[in-house]
DNA sequence: ACGGATTAAACC
DNA sequence: TGGTTTAAT
C-alpha cells in the first residue's frame, strides 16, 4: 500500500512498458533458431523437468503456464523448447536477463523520466514530451501517423470511431490530446527498442501509474493500450478486485470476503471514512482513490535497482544440515553478490552500505517443526572475503537465536544475502578525491568520480580474493559451542578489528573507496570530541555540518561517503599518536595533509582532535 | 516441505 | 533502527 498521495494538480502522461515473456525473448535472441517455436525458460531441470519462469506466446496457446514443471509442459506441448537458465556456483544466474533489461531501460529513458520497476518493466513520465508535441506537432498535423501508433488500442472508443480519428480529434479535451501524443511517443520508443534489441514490449498510456500499468496488460504481446479518462469508470467497474496492483494478496481477498467487493468499481459504495475505519488511514484513502482511478504516485527517476540480492532454496532432502555445508553455499552466494557489487561500483559508481542475510530453517521442537529464522544485517565491507566473513558471522548469530539455547537438529531450507542502501560514490567538494586532486596532484581541479576509477586505479578484483570453501569448514565449532566466541557482540560490524577503508593508487594519488566504516565502531575508538576541548557530545553523528563553515577554525574534512561519512581534523590539534591508529590510507592522507599545512603548535590530547561520524542523510 | 529468485516497500 | 511481512514478477 503505497502512500495515498493526492492527485497531482497538472495532468500527466504516464506510460508503463512491459517486455513480453522477457526471459524467453532473451533466449530467442541468443538462439534465433528458437524464434517462432513454442518456448519456455526453466531453472534447474533435475526435478520434474525444472520450474518454468517464462513462457513464450506460442507455448501459451497449448496451455503451458508459468509455475508448471518442465515435465508438465511437455505433456501439453510435446514440441516445447525448454531453455535452461544459466547456472553458476550451483544456483540460477540471472545476470543475462539483468543485462538485457538494462539495454531496454537505456533506450526507454530517452523521452522522459524513467523508473525501472523490475527487470522487465518501466514507468515513464512523458508529460513534458507530450506537451511539447502538442504544441509543435500534434497528431492531426502529421502527414502520416506511425503504423505502430495506429495499432494502439484506445479504451472506450465511440461507435465505430477509428483509432486514427481519435488520435487526430482536434475537438478533444486537453487530456485526451496529451494521451494521443503519449501514444505516438510510446510507439516510437517501442519501435526503437525492437530495432536496437529485437525485443517486443507492450505498453499502457494513461494519466497515472496505476492506470498505465493496468493498460499495459490488456493487449499483449507487442501492443499498446491507451486509457482516456472517460473510459476509466467502465474499466474499473468490471475489473476484478484482485487484478489491481497491490490487491492481489490478502488485502484484496479481505475486501472480497469481508465486504463482498468483487470489482474495483464496487469500492465506490464505501465512503472514505468507512474504508479508513476498516483498513487504516492511509490504506483507506488509497482504496477510495483507486476506485476512482486516482493515483498520485510519481514516476521516480531511477534506472538502477535499489538493492542486489541472491539466494537459493534447498527444499526437502536438499536442506542444509551442517555448518560446513551452509558455509559452502553462503560463500557461493556472497561471491556472486560481491561480483555484482563490484560491477555496480565499476559501471555505476555506486556503493552499497548494508549487508543482509536471510534464511529459512526448520528444527525439531518437541514434535513440531519451527521455521522462523531471523534476518540479520551489518555494515557492508567490499571484497568477497570480507562479505563472506561477515555473512558467516550473521548466519551464526541468526542460528544461535534460532536454536534458542537448545541444541537440536536443524536444517536450513533457504539462504539469501543481499546488499542495500546504495548511494552514488562521492563527488562532493570535500571528498578524498577532491582533496588529493587539489592539494597533492597535478590532477585536474574538476576531478570527477569517473576519473577516480580509471583503468590505473587499484581496486579489489574478485579473482584476487579467494573465497574459503569447504576446506576451511573443518575448523568450525560444533553448533552448541559457538556461544562464547563473539564476546557478547551481536553484530559483525562491531567486532571487526581491521579498519581498512580505501585503497590508494600512490602513483596517481587516487583513492578508490572499497570499504566503509560504521560510525558506532569508530565512535568507540575516537569519541567525537571537537575543537578546543569543548565537551564532546556523543551525538556528533546527528550534528549537521556545513562544509563551507569550516573556514573560521582551520580544520580539514575527509568525506568518505556520499554526504555521510566524515573524518574531521583540526589543523592545530591533530595528535600523532591517534593518527597511528587510523586506517592506513586515512593515516597517510592525514600525514600528507599535516606536512602541507602550516601547523605550528601541535597539541597532544588524545581523542580531542579527530572526529569521525556519519552526517545525517539528506532527504531531497 | 517444490512456485524459484529477486525486488520493493510498508509496518512495527 | 533493524527485522518482519506483504506483494509482484
Amino acid at each position: 500500500m503505497p502512500i495515498a498521495r493526492p492527485a497531482p494538480q497538472a495532468p500527466r502522461v504516464i506510460a508503463h512498458v512491459d517486455l513480453d515473456c522477457f526471459y524467453v525473448q532473451v533466449e530467442q535472441r541468443r538462439r534465433p533458431e528458437l524464434r517462432g517455436l513454442p518456448t519456455a525458460v526453466v531453472q534447474y531441470n533435475a526435478w520434474k523437468g525444472g520450474g518454468l519462469i517464462a513462457v513464450g506466446y506460442e507455448a501459451r496457446k497449448f496451455g503451458v503456464k508459468r509455475s508448471m514443471r518442465g515435465d508438465e509442459a511437455k505433456m501439453v506441448c510435446p514440441d516445447i523448447q525448454l531453455v535452461q537458465v544459466p547456472v553458476a556456483r550451483g544456483k540460477a544466474d540471472l545476470n543475462l536477463y539483468r543485462d538485457a533489461g538494462s539495454e531496454v531501460v537505456s533506450i526507454l529513458a530517452a523521452k522522459g523520466r524513467c523508473e525501472r520497476a523490475s527487470i522487465d518493466e518501466v514507468y515513464l513520465d512523458l508529460t513534458a514530451a507530450a506537451e511539447q508535441m502538442l504544441t509543435a506537432t500534434p497528431p492531426d498535423t502529421l502527414q502520416e501517423i506511425d503504423e505502430e501508433t495506429l495499432k494502439s488500442h484506445v479504451l472506450g472508443l465511440q461507435n465505430g470511431e477509428s483509432v486514427k480519428q481519435w488520435l487526430c480529434r482536434t475537438d478533444a479535451d486537453h487530456l485526451d490530446r496529451l494521451l494521443a501524443c503519449g501514444a505516438v511517443i510510446v510507439a516510437e520508443l517501442r519501435a526503437e527498442v525492437l530495432k536496437k534489441t529485437s525485443f517486443t514490449c507492450s505498453a499502457g498510456i494513461a494519466h497515472n501509474k496505476m492506470l498505465a500499468k493496468l493498460a499495459s496488460g490488456i493487449h499483449k504481446p507487442a501492443q499498446q493500450t491507451v486509457v482516456p479518462s472517460s473510459s476509466v469508470p467502465d474499466l474499473l467497474g468490471s475489473l476484478p478486485i484482485n487484478k489491481m496492483k497491490q490487491l492481489g494478496g490478502k488485502l484484496g481477498s479481505s475486501l472480497q470476503k469481508e465486504l463482498g467487493v468483487a470489482t474495483v468499481g464496487d469500492l465506490l459504495h464505501f465512503t472514505e471514512e468507512k474504508l479508513q475505519e476498516l483498513y487504516g488511514w492511509n490504506t483507506g484513502a488509497w482504496l477510495w482513490n483507486i476506485a476512482r482511478g486516482i493515483n498520485g504516485d510519481e514516476v521516480e527517476g531511477r534506472l538502477l535497482p535499489k538493492s542486489h540480492g541472491c539466494g537459493k532454496t534447498f527444499p526437502g532432502q536438499q536442506a542444509l544440515k551442517s555448518l560446513s555445508v551452509v558455509k559452502h553455499w553462503l560463500n557461493g552466494l556472497c561471491e556472486e553478490l560481491s561480483e555484482r557489487l563490484q560491477a555496480d561500483l565499476d559501471k555505476n559508481k555506486r556503493l552499497a552500505h548494508t549487508l543482509i542475510i536471510h534464511a529459512d530453517g526448520s528444527k525439531a521442537q518437541g514434535a513440531l517443526t519451527k521455521r522462523k529464522f531471523p534476518s540479520k544485517s551489518c555494515p557492508l565491507r567490499y571484497g568477497t572475503a570480507k562479505i563472506q566473513e561477515d555473512a558467516w558471522k550473521l548466519f551464526e548469530s541468526g542460528l544461535r537465536e534460532f536454536l534458542d539455547l537448545q541444541s537440536s537438529e536443524w536444517a536450513v531450507t533457504s539462504l539469501s544475502v543481499s546488499a542495500s542502501k546504495i548511494f552514488p560514490v562521492p563527488t562532493g567538494t570535500n571528498s578524498i578525491v577532491k582533496y588529493f586532486g587539489e592539494k597533492q596532484q597535478s590532477y585536474s581541479q574538476t576531478s570527477e568520480v569517473c576519473d577516480v576509477y580509471g583503468e590505473d586505479t587499484t581496486s579489489i578484483s574478485s579473482s584476487e580474493i579467494s573465497g574459503d570453501h569447504l576446506s576451511e569448514a573443518s575448523d568450525l565449532q560444533p553448533v552448541n559451542h559457538f556461544g562464547e566466541e563473539n564476546n557478547g557482540c551481536h553484530s559483525p560490524g562491531m567486532t571487526h578489528q581491521t579498519n581498512k577503508c580505501s585503497t590508494v593508487n600512490r602513483e596517481k594519488g587516487v583513492c578508490s573507496i572499497l570499504e566503509h566504516f560504521h560510525p558506532i565502531r569508530f565512535l568507540k575508538h575516537f569519541p567525537p570530541t571537537v575543537d578546543g576541548g569543548t565537551s564532546g557530545s556523543k551525538d556528533e553523528e546527528t550534528e549537521s555540518f556545513k562544509n563551507e563553515d569550516a573556514g573560521t577554525s582551520p580544520s580539514h574534512e575527509i568525506q568518505v561517503d556520499q554526504q555521510r561519512e566524515i573524518w574531521r581534523f583540526n589543523v592545530e590539534d591533530v595528535d600523532l599518536s591517534i593518527v597511528k591508529e587510523l586506517p592506513p590510507e586515512i593515516q597517510q592522507e592525514v600525514q600528507t595533509w599535516i606536512k602541507s599545512s602550516k601547523r605550528t603548535n601541535p597539541a597532544k590530547r588524545p581523542g580531542s582532535s579527530i572526529s569521525h561520524y556519519f552526517a545525517p542523510v539528506k532527504k531531497s
